[in-house]
RNA sequence: GCGGGAUUAGCUCAGUUGGUAGAGCGACUCGUUUACACCGAGUAUGUCGGCGGUUCGAGUCCGUCAUCCCGUACCA
């Protein structure tokens, strides 16, 4: 009868549609169109990386977004790129170097080492732009970018010379989060703060004036007392006071040191007596700068012991040195006790080890158009939605810090800077060196290398990878020469989506970009996506484990079904908790769509998507409800995405179809279609099924794009050779121009059946007969159409007929049912147990008599009726007067059991 | 410490101007009639975290407490 396949099978349909809408260019933004842009940047996955299941979500939504502005009819860019991703991509080189070849990056040397990340790049990159393919992206990407193109990169470095020379970025020995096992520098941003169980250890200083008499100090790093250079007190505090200005004498390597005051110090913690080292403590090194302290670098850049005057230490990792230089102290009689103490240890987030806190020589940006990126937020100029995010956004730009942007890395943007060679050896050698100690003619800052460059050496760093991750809304866009058709049309974006774990690392970093470089805001809406969470709560990760392979699920469930199980449920604004069953409930959606038209393919292959409702004479309640739920779905779509609610627009987009399409529609119109209905009947249900599907996919499509541009073709709504992704969505609706008198009556008509075929099924099955289809029902009053749709009713009941009957007296214990439809009973013909019967109906009754009791009693409050909206209260009447009906019928049948 | 969020059926979650608490999954009972068992019909299950307040009426507004998440700043 039909040569579809009882299951829909995704896999191929939706290949063969990518790749038909690569071959037409379906995707391609035109900047001459006439029409009104639209426009998102992707957010750059790492160029190396693979798909999860946060770039599933991610990704589709803004295919949705980027799917439904074409439908409305603007003309639509969404740019699709990488990011060169400094230190995870080195990392994963060095480690394959390590590995294969025994060597490390310097064992080969920088050009070297350069040619095998390009290499690796060329392998492994791009996998993942393949899995946004399979997804059903529709990125343009004959426009894809890579952080690291020739043309891009120019862009980075004029950025930076730019800002160099607005004297936003300098070059100073700071104390910056240095992490050991990568050997670079990081920014605040990139350090993990961990909560960790560590010791406090109690130790004492001797006072060099007074022997015999110790200041007690509370420590959790006591490897570090070699840099000590002080011990702090709190001037306030009374019980140390008087060492101020003394000397104590630090064990080893054995020295004397000043106590100095400062206020930073709190008496209570601890003994409120202070170990300084300011070569690697944050604050120390700020107490050190107060008070003229020396600076003391006791560790190698990879955090082990550089302290040849201690031997016992020297060369030891930090946290072996820990252990030791108690035991030293334990030795010495110098160490008091030890306490548990829970604390905050920053950790680099890709290495995962403690950040060292370290002084080194750096790059630093002072964020430019901070006070613009603020107001912009702030005052809804770019909206976060959920609106939460703004508070956190602007709580980051209220204390905010220089960036570090140099990274001591080799795979990257190089600093475009470059020094006079003579000077160099100088450089290299004192390290303290600063650029006021270079004449401006020994120093060029500039994105092209100096003319001579013979003379002149590069500085070795690069920048911070989100240095050019910044710059994406425009430099993707635009050639730094050249003023693009693309930037004209589609800057600024409209929309970009993406998590809210990097609003600090990226959008609020793009916006002051978006201000400095191009004097505006880069995008107005910023869509903020959940955070994918397995079943337990726990973020999704490889080391764990808990992350499935997306293209594992797309093979399995289709890329649509993965796409619309998991937007049919993420929350808007909370953390979604993934379950595969979502994703085979999308699955099942799909083939619940797919075998509607195969249904209706079984009544004939001929198209009937030209039909007109308002030129049909014949068009049944049924008819004109599921057309009227279909016009009432657009609109409520349209709001839903107004508010960017696309969990709502998944669960209506499902309700249609499964709830009203299938359960309610075609099974009233089933019998339409049997071989002894009429033309009319056949010709009218036809056209409305193709009118409403056809309408429906066309809603659908951004959602589960594949299946709903297959089954268009398929069902011949629209041309071979057209895509529906490429066709408008209508401005009129179905009924457009049909009297809305008659819809009105139409869609009453069609809920008093749909409601009474439900109480009536429900009455079979309380007696246990919903299997029979014997059962007769026997109307004693009703609607003048009741007559007219009973059959239908019977069919939708699964009974062999409702018949009217004004004259019908129902024996004592008949059960009915009161509906819009008219007061229907079921005949038992005293086929149903007295006995359990009776217990049913006590129960029943008592149930009733609850909901009555609290319904009179609302009604007799005068509050509420003098209060309350006149609709309500009579929603609030009719309800009452239905229970008593029933109560009453149920008294009735009680006593008629009897 | 400060800021944000969460707490609704066994599970995952909806619930947008306060007006009889919903869906999907799971459980249970029926059922293969011209689509679909990736299906259909039905049943059961909730002091909407606790306590207080506003109101005729609170899952919804306010206060407070509890538990749990997530940011962020720190005391070594």
């Amino acid at each position: 009868m039909s040569e579809l396949p009882k299951a829909y099978e995704p896999t191929e349909v939706e290949k063969s549609w990518y790749q038909a809408w690569l071959d037409a260019k379906c995707f391609e933004a035109d900047p001459a169109s006439g029409k009104p842009p639209y426009s998102i940047v992707i957010p750059p996955p790492n160029v190396t990386g693979i798909l999860h299941l946060g770039h599933v979500l991610n990704n589709t939504i803004q295919d949705i977004l980027a799917r439904r502005a074409r439908q409305k009819g603007c003309e639509v860019l969404w740019l699709p790129g990488t990011d060169h991703a400094g230190i995870a991509t080195q990392t994963k080189v060095e480690r394959q170097l390590r590995d294969e070849e025994g060597q490390t990056r310097r064992d080969i040397g920088r050009e070297a080492f350069l040619e095998k990340v390009w290499e690796w790049k060329e392998k492994h990159g791009g996998i993942i732009i393949k899995q946004l393919k399979r997804l059903g992206c529709s990125c343009d990407w004959s426009k894809e970018r890579f952080t690291m193109d020739a043309d891009y990169s120019k862009w980075v470095a004029k950025v930076f010379a730019d800002l160099f020379n607005d004297g936003l970025v300098y070059r100073g020995k700071r104390m910056v989060n240095w992490c050991p096992v990568s050997l670079t520098a990081l920014s605040d941003e990139e350090v993990i703060p961990k909560k960790q169980n560590s010791k406090l250890y109690y130790m004492k200083y001797e006072l060099v004036e007074e022997p015999g008499v110790f200041l007690e100090v509370a420590t959790t790093r006591p490897e570090t007392l070699m840099g000590d250079v002080a011990v702090a007190v709190n001037p306030k505090d009374e019980r140390y006071g008087k060492y101020v200005g003394k000397m104590v004498k630090r064990p080893f390597p054995h020295t004397e040191i000043p106590v100095v005051a400062d206020d930073h110090v709190d008496p209570e913690f601890g003994t409120g007596a202070l170990k300084i080292t300011p070569a690697h403590d944050k604050a120390d090194f700020e107490i050190g700068m107060r008070n003229d302290l020396e600076i003391i670098d006791v560790f190698h850049p990879d955090a082990s012991v550089n302290c040849p005057e201690v031997p016992e230490l020297d060369g030891l990792d930090r946290f072996v040195a820990r252990k030791k230089a108690v035991t030293m102290l334990e030795e010495m009689g110098l160490l008091i006790k030890v306490e548990e103490h829970e604390n905050n240890v920053g950790f680099s987030e890709r290495a995962d080890v403690a950040i060292e806190p370290r002084i080194s020589m750096q790059w630093f940006l002072k964020y430019p158009a901070t006070e613009e990126t603020a107001k912009a937020v702030a005052d809804g100029d770019i909206s976060y939605r959920p609106a939460r995010w703004a508070k956190t956004h602007a709580n980051w730009m209220d204390g905010i810090q220089d960036w570090c942007v140099s990274r001591q890395l080799w795979w990257g943007h190089r600093i475009p800077v470059w020094y006079r060679k003579e000077k160099v050896e100088a450089l290299q050698e004192a390290e303290s060196l600063t650029l006021n100690d270079l004449s401006a003619g020994d120093l060029h800052v500039s994105a092209d290398p100096p003319s001579d460059p013979e003379n002149w050496v590069q500085d070795g760093d690069v920048l911070d990878t989100w240095f050019s991750s910044w710059l994406w809304p425009f430099a993707t866009m635009q050639n730094l020469d050249e003023d693009s058709d693309l930037v004209k049309k589609f800057y600024p974006t409209t929309d970009l989506v993406t998590g809210p774990d990097i609003i600090f690392f990226w959008v609020a970093r793009m916006i002051m970009a978006g201000f400095r470089f191009k004097g505006e805001i880069p995008f107005k809406n910023v869509f903020f996506t959940s955070i994918i969470r397995d079943k337990n709560g726990d973020k999704m990760s490889k080391s764990r484990g808990n992350s499935p392979d997306p293209i594992d699920l797309m093979e399995k469930y289709g890329a649509d079904g993965l796409r619309f199980g998991l937007m049919r449920t993420a929350p808007i604004g909370a953390d979604l908790r993934y379950d595969e069953v979502q994703v085979e409930e999308g699955r099942n959606f799909a083939n619940k769509i797919y075998n509607a038209c195969r249904f209706r393919r079984m009544a004939g292959t001929d198209s009937r998507a030209n039909f007109s409702p308002a030129a049909c004479e014949t068009l049944r309640p049924y008819h004109l409800d599921i057309l009227a739920k279909c016009d009432e779905l657009a609109e409520t779509l349209e709001d839903a995405y107004g508010d960017y609610r696309f969990n709502e627009v998944g669960q209506q987009l499902y309700d249609f179809l499964w709830g009203e399409f299938c359960d309610k529609f075609l099974e009233a119109v089933k019998g339409d279609l049997r071989e002894e209905a009429s033309e009319a009947q056949r010709d009218t249900t036809l056209g409305v099924f193709d009118v409403v599907m056809a309408r429906y996919l066309h809603l659908l499509h951004p959602y589960m794009p594949h299946i709903t541009e297959e089954l268009s073709v398929r069902m011949g709504y629209i041309q071979e050779g057209q895509f529906l992704m490429q066709k408008e969505l209508p401005k009129t609706t179905l009924l457009e121009s049909v009297d809305a008198v008659v819809i009105k009556r139409g869609c009453e008509q069609a809920a008093a059946v749909y409601e009474s075929a439900a109480k009536l099924r429900n009455l079979k099955a309380e007696y246990r007969l919903a299997a029979r289809k014997d059962v007769r029902f026997v109307a004693k009053s009703g609607p003048d159409w009741l007559e007219a749709e009973a059959d239908i009713l019977a069919l939708l009941v699964g009974s062999e007929g409702v018949t009217r009957d004004e004259g019908y007296l129902p024996e004592q214990g008949t059960p009915g049912a009161v509906t819009a439809a008219g007061e229907l009973f079921m005949p038992l013909d005293g086929l149903i147990d007295v006995e359990a019967e009776k217990a049913r109906l006590d129960k029943e009754i008592e149930k009733i008599q609850k909901e009555v009791g609290k319904s009179k009693g609302k009604l007799g409050n005068e509050k509420f009726v003098a209060n309350a909206k006149p609709e309500v209260v009579a929603v609030e009447r009719e309800r009452l007067a239905e229970w008593e009906v029933k109560l009453t019928q149920l008294h009735e049948m009680r006593s008629g059991l009897s």
